[in-house]
DNA sequence: CGGAGTTTGTGACCGCGAGAACAAACTCGC
DNA sequence: GCGAGTTTGTTCTCGCGGTCACAAACTCCG
């Protein structure tokens, strides 16, 4: 029984800026700076937590319990500064500056990804294209020219990429995010419907169509099956009254 | 078998199938099925939870859990029938026949999404492009002829429709949504970066990703905090990994 | 200057979901 | 037939996250 369990006192100050910010929040940040700025974009100067909430679609009382883990930025009484809270959203994501970011695998999604004037306006920039095919190598898209899949270490080195976008099929996508990760990049964006093993340290995030499809389709099924009466063909019981 | 002894109960049973799923476990289900089709692509006839839970990136008691909500598919002391539980996971989604779906706005990441074959192989079937810019009318993309943004009504009716993906600017996210609504579309999946309202009994998700590129963005910020020594204490030595 | 009205920030509560642990059920070898 | 080994299905516990409700803080007006 030594001193092991020391307990660490530390208090539960829950209030210290910058320190754990509940993931559930982080991905909501972005949704209020977006419906920050489409409200400066109609000149207007300050906004209620109510008003703010409607427009990201949320309860005001989780905004304003978002908002108060990176402090207190509003004024009781009055409500928040729109551009004063847009720079504080931003500081905290970190999205003051532009990231630069690389596309692996210009076919369809890519070229699309390529050409998305969204990246540039919200803190991003596409440094470059990548693509381990041929004919696609030496061919400009949206103003970028595609480049070996070869070059992926030299450039990430070169423009100091931290985040990668994989849109290649399936199969090479953990190829792919082995390279990325191999070349330095610490953040990867997969839109290929694959399972990445990735070291620790490295976040990535999926984004799958036929996953958001099929949830749909499951509640559908219901919707259905709640105006039906029955849902399936009973082979084992399914009696009903 | 059959002998449904010990049924008196029924409290705590809960094994009643199509009984409230939990959306974190549907969420789940299409990745199972995908991890499954890909075992049955190599000839693997069964398999434990252990094997399908690392084929799938989750932990294996998550992924029992998730199992045991439609009933008992296992075999104790075996495993899953891949063919068996694959079925069974995709009736409970409701993709054992393909769901008619149609998308509006045919621009860049309109026509890759048509152009994309993930859809037909899961459980969709894409039957109508819709844009409402004259130039895209009449063009044939992905081997289907693009139409007018007005015959949306008609399409729906005809195909029965119940599931719409939204690839127009943010702008007319939210017309587009209404009308996809009053034609009897249900269920939406919206890639514009808007938040969309819609009447109760409409399911709609959203992909964004401006947002997850911002998350990312996020956490990258920290990691560069982290490394660069804005870390003040030096007292606690359990860095996590 | 003080009270009424308004809005933020936060403490309390509750339900869902993740994970560990274990009993039940099945197979296999002898 | 039976015990040992294996794997599922379920129970229990704990922490995160969503919601309510209210005190604190600010403005406005008389
Ligand atoms: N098209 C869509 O709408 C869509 C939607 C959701 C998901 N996806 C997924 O995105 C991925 C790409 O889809 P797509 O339609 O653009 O496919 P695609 O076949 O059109 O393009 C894939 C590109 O990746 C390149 N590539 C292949 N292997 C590579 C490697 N090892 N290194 C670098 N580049 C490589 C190919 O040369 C090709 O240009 C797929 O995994 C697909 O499932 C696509
Ligand atoms: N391109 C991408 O990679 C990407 C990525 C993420 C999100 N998005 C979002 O997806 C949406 C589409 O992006 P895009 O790059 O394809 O844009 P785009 O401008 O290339 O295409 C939009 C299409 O929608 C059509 N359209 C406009 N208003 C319409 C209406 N009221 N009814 C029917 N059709 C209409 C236009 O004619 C055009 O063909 C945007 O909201 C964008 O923010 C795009």
């Amino acid at each position: 029984m030594t001193a092991r369990s020391t307990n660490t006192g530390e208090g539960s100050g829950a209030q210290d800026p910058h320190r754990d910010i509940p993931e559930a929040t982080v991905a909501r940040l972005p949704v209020y700076l977006r419906a920050l700025t489409s409200l400066a974009e109609r000149n207007i100067a300050s906004c209620s937590s109510e008003e703010l909430a409607t427009a990201a679609g949320v309860n005001s009382a989780k905004l304003r319990k978002d908002l108060s883990y990176l402090g207190s930025y509003g004024t009781r009484g009055v409500g928040y500064d729109v551009d004063y809270l847009s720079y504080q959203i931003a500081r905290e994501i970190g999205v003051t500056h532009d990231w630069p970011v690389i596309i692996v695998g210009i076919g369809n999604l890519g070229q699309a990804l390529a050409n998305f004037s969204g990246f540039s306006s919200r803190g991003f920039r596409t440094v470059a294209l990548l693509d381990a095919a041929e004919p696609m190598q030496g061919r400009t898209v949206a103003g970028l020219e595609v480049r070996p899949f070869a070059d992926l270490a030299e450039i990430v080195a070169a423009e100091q990429v931290s985040i990668g976008v994989i849109s290649v099929p399936a199969t090479a996508a953990q190829d792919v995010a082995d390279a990325m990760v191999a070349a330095g990049i610490s953040s990867i964006l997969n839109f290929a419907p694959a399972v990445l093993n990735v070291p620790p340290g490295v976040d990535v995030r999926k984004v799958d169509l036929s996953i958001e499809l099929q949830i749909l389709a499951y509640h559908e099924s219901r919707k259905a099956a709640e105006a039906d009466g029955t849902v399936d063909n009973g082979s084992e019981e399914g009696i009903r009254a």
